[in-house]
DNA sequence: TTGACGATAGTCT
DNA sequence: GACTATCGTCAAC
């Protein structure tokens, strides 16, 4: 296994780092123990030009300014007041693309995870849905601008390659007020994994 | 300064 | 399937 190279997250083209980062394990070490998984669902928010997305027409504000950073962060935010949702920004600095991560296969550390998530056994709801995999993994608000190679959060490529077949697209969720952007098939997922959430 | 609302999840029916 | 907890953000006042 390898930590990805910061470089993975400049590519131009954000649905492809949002196909990309299927298959790579995001990790986190929080108070020394190490909690992480695999990414099976992940959705593409395209800048500017994306009604749902934050920095929509470059938008910027103190809540989204990590999207215009340099790709290689993590752009946190809170959700309906409750849920921190995980994001990964790429491109360049001042073109604010991102890629939520929606959920994983939780690998190391499942006993700290179970514990985060009031759960005894493992099953999809541990981590599936944006808010789910945050709380499992511990992340917060101070993780917002945090480098994706840093030694708090890190994402690291175990060599498993998922091809074009295996990845499933759809619509994205919860943007109900985006209008043509609805449509935009930007959600993907490992086709097949128990992990994400359920196929529409 | 204020109020309306959200890239959700868990609980209840 | 419907309902709602719960609060930071942001744009309007």
């Amino acid at each position: 296994m390898k930590i990805l190279n910061l470089d993975f997250y400049l590519n131009s083209d954000v649905l492809d780092v949002g196909k990309n980062l299927l298959g790579k394990f995001i990790v986190t070490k929080i108070d020394d123990i190490v909690t992480g998984g695999m990414i099976t669902e992940t959705e593409s928010y395209k800048g500017i030009e994306d009604k749902a997305c934050h920095a929509y027409m470059g938008r910027k504000t103190s809540r989204n300014e990590a999207m215009f950073e340099k790709g290689g962060i993590a752009y946190i935010y809170l959700c309906y007041g409750m849920h921190s949702l995980l994001n990964v920004v790429t491109n360049k600095k001042d073109i604010p693309d991102a890629v939520l991560i929606r959920a994983i296969e939780p690998s190391v550390g499942i006993d700290l995870m179970l514990k985060r998530r009031n759960k005894t056994k493992l099953d999809r709801s541990v981590a599936a849905g944006p808010g789910s995999l945050t709380k499992a993994l511990g992340i917060t608000k101070k993780h917002n601008f945090a480098f994706l190679n840093s030694d708090l959060l890190w994402i690291e490529d175990r060599n498993i390659k998922i091809s074009s077949r295996g990845i499933l697209c759809s619509k994205r969720i919860g943007i109900d007020y985006a209008e043509e952007y609805i449509d935009k098939p930007w959600r993907f997922r490992i086709k097949d994994s128990k992990w994400t959430s359920l196929a529409k």
